[in-house]
DNA sequence: ATGGTAGGGGAAGGAT
DNA sequence: ATCCTTCCCCTAC
């Protein structure tokens, strides 16, 4: 399947790659030979070929040579095993030739090592270093003191939850400022061999330092140097002091605080000002989002952003205005273009939505259509109205009483059903109209008494007449199929449309009076009119531009009501985002800041005054929550954004607006989203909000949080992690408000700007983060490949996608689909619940629910030969084990039938023994697979462009993702196409295989020391590199000899090794360079070292122990170095020497805090809590508590 | 409601 | 005290 003469890290699986691995990548490749081992027969696909050699034409056309991006584009995480493992990041390749020099001095040491194993037995080695009762004494120790400062640091957060904000900020603030240069510089107290001198300058704060005035510190960060190494000024952002307190309560005190302003003749004009926003938000449509193009003499460069310059410092102010291209368009008119002498209506499609129970039968599909009269895009909605109900109806062998339940013996013939129905169901249920024919079909799923095929009765039918039940029966069909199926699905199904496309709609009607906010709206009356538009394929047509928004709220909580509301929001615009290239350059061309104050506080009196000065942004004041809430609706309306991204939009901020919208019912708060909901309720009473992606309908919502989650491994999600893990940001870049701060900020002009900078920046750094991860690319291929609706796919859940691409599969092969089922969760829920229920039903009923047992067996893990090993080990491992075996052995729904199995009453499944042809599920897979290597082929050309590159990267990572969720879905109880007893027959393949492939290699005289899963590590006792690979290849073909599909390759070879327990392992990975020499990489598995929920010392302290054991050092070197490493801990712990922040520990709420039963029994549950109550932070499940 | 199971290890709390 | 079970979290596949 792949090149197997070079081995790739597996460091990649575990750390989030570096900038420059693609041209590490290309090296590597470049390299390697093409030597496949076989070639699988490319039978029958000549369709999927074809597929990647248009995609590939497709977007060379569209590559532009002007700029080169250094962009890795990849480090998206999947926990399965993945297809292919070639990855080499370009450190390993590094620290590879800086090891060069030391590559003499291994031998003596490795000799030496030799000796004292033949000597004294290698048992004794093993002991000592495996039983490790040193570790052991330095973690009881770290423990021990941990839980004093531990304690200390619960004291400090009590007390600061009742006092003055004051007290908490300083805290809060100090704490954070220390950070950084303590952690350094005490851990470069260990340092025993030389470090790398660190490049970037971090100013360091003094004593001295931290008392110049706010002021200056204000000037200093306005001009930081934007083209040298990024320069970290580390400042108190907003720190109260008490003559602010002082300065601020006087403010209050003297000023009527529900006035907007202090009422004083001195703040005239501003006043005027507000009153000319407020008439001029009260007339609608009227408003142009006035914001301001970036002067390109000061353009803002990416790194400048990332580095952590400033806003202030690299944004300019200037009065040319860019208004909005305003579009005058006629509705009698539709921008039509001819096809085959048809007048048709050529659109994109991005986004479908449908309101099932309120609008039956229609589906709104949203997308841009080009408008000759303006050249550009605009928007646009296509009303798909009238798209029938569709139901099958299974017949019976016999005609039933359906009172006696018995059988009469009558035969049934398709008139007889389709008698009853006209003459019993119909009336029955109201459908005075309805079409019928007869169809064959196929059946797979769960019901066991449905023929694999047969004849239905198909029925179609009004969408306003009654949805028949699920479970409906009649004397002449045992079942009924697809009423639950929703009008979105049948759409999607019949046109055969698989995520955005073009498409062509024939006959569109105008509309008269529109239901949609965009500017071009039509009327589909009939769902043939629809088609994925033929485009001409030697001159494809890219998707078109995404006018993006990234936005930043910033809201306070209202003691009296103890409501947050919102008091800012930034907005960055990009109205020219092309997915098929490059990060766009600049980030945004237009941007502005809208702000109130709290209804507590006034603005501050300087303000107006300050802000005068202020370059950073367009702003616009509002007096009151509720006009910066119009102002925001309507500058929504007036961008009219096809994307909006944010951080935690979908489970805070949208949330938020949303509420607070409707608490000032908000006319026409609908232009947040493209669809008109005039005197629809935005959110019912109680506390139920509204789901933000349904009023935001029309417009992709990309939340960096939930796909931070799906596409990177983080300590946490949070922005400031995630730019600092993404962005490469210094610690301490983004500067963290706390609410206190937040309100803190509008005591004088100059902290509101600096407020409205830091939100700024928040925007920016949500756009960045954004672009860098490519999620919008990603999305959209894994939207074209799963055939689902792209806003779902930006919402994270894989189920969903996996759901369309079979439902797209089976129904294209005449396949009747199961039936969406909705409240069918836990039934899993056995015998041991009702148990426990009699016993305290209340306790049970409060957990809600509970993590739920295994459903069935998964992977294999050998028992590891626990030890330290200092001859080279063979890591070798299936290449994606699961979706090879799904093809190897050929399991689908169609391929199997269920059998009861003996010992419990769970349904089995055996493959059929005439299963010739290939199923469903694997076809498909087969398909994702020959893709990918399709895609990766066409990578390893020479003369891509990067920009090229990018999309094959991205494309091919969207054909993995797919692939390798397709089984966990499988074994997703809440799955439309849920099959357990395929998801246990896949596991068990794989156990099999496993266990075979052990033995096999055992009757080679090999030792296997440890497997899991998909992989084996052999001890080779061999300490040449090429003799392992010798042995690792004969392993090779011995294997793969056995399958098809399923294929064994080498993964890595290891020099030292120290195993200690299942799925705990550390090793010394060896790689041969491309000019001979070895680099030399460590990797880290499970240990505490690499959990967060263990502290930096612990981490810091365990790895260089292991450094030192898995060294070229002396046996005695390495205890005495460790002895000591562990001695100065100890009596720097005892001393109080340690940072406090180096005993952080981090840890994952799994749900809200106030379902916690025993909340005293868990330090990170009674964390949250008090940070919860103490107001400074809200912490969520999901949400991750450091402390 | 929003892929899976296997497994280590801390911590609490009950049974012995 | 010591063992055992259960829950929780995180990680490896």
């Amino acid at each position: 399947m792949e090149d197997t003469n070079n081995s790739g890290g597996r460091s990649k699986r575990q750390k989030i790659d570096r900038h420059g691995r693609l041209a590490a990548l290309q090296k590597l490749r470049e390299l390697k030979g093409s030597k496949n081992k076989y070639e699988i027969s490319r039978v029958e696909n000549v369709y999927e070929e074809v597929d990647e050699k248009e995609y590939s034409k497709r977007v060379l056309e569209r590559q532009e040579d002007d700029w080169i991006v250094d962009d890795d584009g990849c480090g998206y995480v999947e926990d399965g095993r993945e297809i292919f493992d070639d990855d080499l990041d370009k450190e390993s390749i590094k620290r590879g030739t800086k090891r060069k020099s030391e590559s003499s001095i291994k031998k003596s040491a490795r000799s030496k090592v030799e000796t004292s194993i033949d000597s004294k037995g290698s048992s004794n080695i093993r002991n000592l270093i495996a039983n490790m009762p040193i570790k052991k004494k330095k973690e009881t120790a770290v423990k021990l003191s941990e839980d004093d400062i531990l304690g200390d640091i619960m004291q400090e957060i009590d007390s600061t939850s009742n006092p003055s904000p004051k007290d908490v900020s300083r805290k809060n603030t100090s704490f954070s400022l220390k950070q950084n240069t303590e952690e350094d510089d005490y851990l470069s107290t260990f340092v025993i061999k030389p470090k790398p001198i660190s490049l970037s300058l971090k100013k360091k704060l003094t004593p001295a330092a931290k008392k110049i005035k706010l002021e200056s510190d204000i000037d200093k960060s306005y001009v930081e140097p934007a083209d040298v190494q990024p320069i970290v000024v580390k400042k108190e952002p907003l720190d109260l002091d008490t003559e602010d307190i002082n300065e601020m309560t006087q403010i209050i005190e003297n000023f009527d605080s529900n006035d907007g302003f202090p009422d004083s003749s001195a703040f005239d004009d501003v006043n005027e000002k507000i009153e000319e926003i407020e008439s001029q938000n009260k007339i609608e449509n009227k408003i142009t989002i006035k914001s301001e193009e970036v002067d390109t003499a000061n353009l803002v460069t990416e790194e400048q952003l990332n580095s952590g310059a400033l806003w202030d410092s690299v944004q300019t102010y200037s009065e040319n205005n860019n208004a909005n291209v305003s579009v005058n368009w006629d509705y009698s008119k539709l921008p039509l273009i001819s096809e085959d002498g048809k007048q048709v209506f050529q659109f994109y499609y991005w986004d479908a939505y449908e309101d099932a129970s309120k609008q039956p039968g229609t589906v709104y599909l949203f997308g841009k259509v080009w408008l000759d009269s303006a050249s550009t895009n605009v928007s646009c909605c296509v009303v798909m109205k009238n798209i029938k109900r569709r139901i099958f109806l299974l017949p019976r062998e016999e005609r039933i009483n359906l009172k006696t339940g018995k059988s009469t013996g009558e035969k049934i013939a398709m008139l007889d059903v389709y008698k009853e129905f006209n003459n019993v169901i119909a009336p029955k249920y109201k459908i005075n109209e309805f079409k019928s024919r007869s169809t064959d079909k196929y059946y797979a799923f769960e019901y066991t008494d449905v023929p694999f095929m047969c004849q239905y009765l198909e029925v179609k039918y009004a969408p306003n007449l009654p949805m028949l039940p699920k479970d409906l029966k009649g004397e002449t069909f045992s079942r009924v199929f697809g009423t639950t199926s929703s009008f979105l699905e049948l759409l999607l199904l019949e046109r055969k449309i698989k995520g955005p496309a073009w498409l062509h709609l024939s006959n569109p009607q105008c509309v008269k009076v529109p239901i949609s906010w965009c500017k071009v709206e039509v009327i589909c009356q009939a769902v043939e009119d629809i088609s994925i538009a033929k485009l001409n394929s030697t001159s494809p047509m890219p998707p078109p531009p995404l006018v993006t928004v990234a936005l930043s709220f910033r809201q306070v909580m209202n003691e009296k009501t103890r409501m947050d509301e919102i008091v800012m929001v930034s907005c960055l615009i990009q109205n020219n985002y092309q997915v098929d290239k490059s990060t766009p350059n600049p980030a945004f061309q237009q941007h502005f800041c809208v702000v109130t104050h709290p209804s507590s506080h006034p603005f501050p009196f300087d303000f107006k005054e300050e802000l005068r000065n202020y370059r950073g942004t367009k702003v616009e004041f509002c007096d009151s929550e509720r006009s910066l809430l119009m102002y925001v609706v309507e500058a929504l309306n007036s961008i009219d954004p096809d994307l909006v991204v944010g951080h935690d939009l979908q489970a805070a901020d949208l949330d938020i607006l949303l509420y607070r919208l409707s608490i000032h019912r908000i006319p026409c708060w609908s232009k947040i989203g493209r669809l008109k909901r005039a005197g629809m309720q935005l959110i019912k009473k109680g506390v139920t909000y509204a789901l933000p992606r349904i009023p935001l309908c029309g417009r992709l919502v990309c939340d960096i949080k939930i796909s931070g989650k799906e596409l990177i491994r983080a300590r946490s999600y949070d922005l400031t992690t995630l730019c600092e893990s993404i962005l490469k940001m210094n610690e301490g870049t983004r500067i963290e408000l706390t609410p206190q701060e937040i309100i803190g900020a509008y005591r004088s002009g100059k902290t509101l700007l600096q407020l409205i900078s830091t939100t700024m920046q928040d925007a920016s750094f949500v756009l960045s983060l954004m672009y860098e991860m490519n999620v919008i690319p990603l999305a959209l291929q894994i939207t074209n490949i799963a055939g689902n609706v792209m806003s779902k796919t930006l919402m994270g859940g894989r189920s969903e996608r996996n759901e369309f691409l079979l439902l797209h599969a089976f129904n294209a092969k005449d396949y009747i689909v199961p039936d969406k089922v909705y409240g069918k969760a836990n039934v899993v829920q056995e015998e041991h619940v009702e148990l426990e229920n009699t016993m305290n039903e209340n306790l049970a009923n409060q957990k809600g629910p509970r993590k739920k047992k295994p459903a069935y067996s998964g992977g294999l893990v050998l028992d590891p030969k626990v030890g330290f090993y200092d001859t080279l080990i063979l890591l070798m491992d299936f290449n994606s084990l699961y979706p090879s075996i799904i093809l190897e052995y050929n399991i689908c729904f169609t391929t199997t039938i269920r059998v009861q199995s003996e010992d419990d009453d769970i349904l089995g499944v055996e493959l059929r023994e005439d299963n010739t042809d290939l199923g469903i599920l694997p076809t498909e897979l087969r398909k994702l697979i020959e893709s990918r290597r399709d895609v990766k082929k066409l990578m390893k050309k020479d003369g891509l462009s990067p920009d090229l590159k990018l999309q094959y990267d991205i494309r091919q990572m969207a054909l993995k993702l797919t692939a390798n969720s397709m089984y966990g879905c499988l074994g997703f109880a809440n799955s439309r196409f849920y099959a357990k007893p395929l998801a246990a027959l896949v596991t068990s393949k794989g156990r099999e295989i496993l266990l075979n492939t052990q033995s096999l290699v055992e009757k080679l005289n090999y030792e296997v020391i440890y497997g899991d899963t998909d992989s084996i590590m052999i001890n080779t006792k061999a300490l040449d590199y090429s003799e392992v690979f010798k042995i690792g290849n004969k392993i090779k073909s011995e294997v793969n000899r056995l399958y098809k599909h399923v294929e064994l390759d080498i993964d890595g070879v290891f020099k030292y090794m120290l195993l200690l327990k299942k799925k705990k392992y550390a090793a010394t990975i060896i790689n041969k360079l491309p000019n001979g020499d070895f680099a030399y990489t460590n990797e880290i598995k499970g240990l505490d070292i690499v959990r967060r929920d263990w502290s930096q010392l612990t981490s810091k302290s365990g790895e260089f122990i292991l450094n030192q054991i898995l060294s070229e050092q002396d046996l005695d070197e390495k205890i005495s170095n460790i002895c000591s490493h562990l001695y100065k801990l100890k009596e720097d712990l005892e001393n109080g020497r340690v940072p406090v922040s180096l005993l952080s520990i981090a840890k994952q709420l799994s749900k809200a805090v106030e379902d916690y039963t025993d909340k005293k029994a868990q330090s990170h549950v009674l964390v949250a809590q008090r940070l919860n109550s103490s107001g400074r932070k809200t912490l969520k499940a999901g949400d991750t508590v450091h402390y």
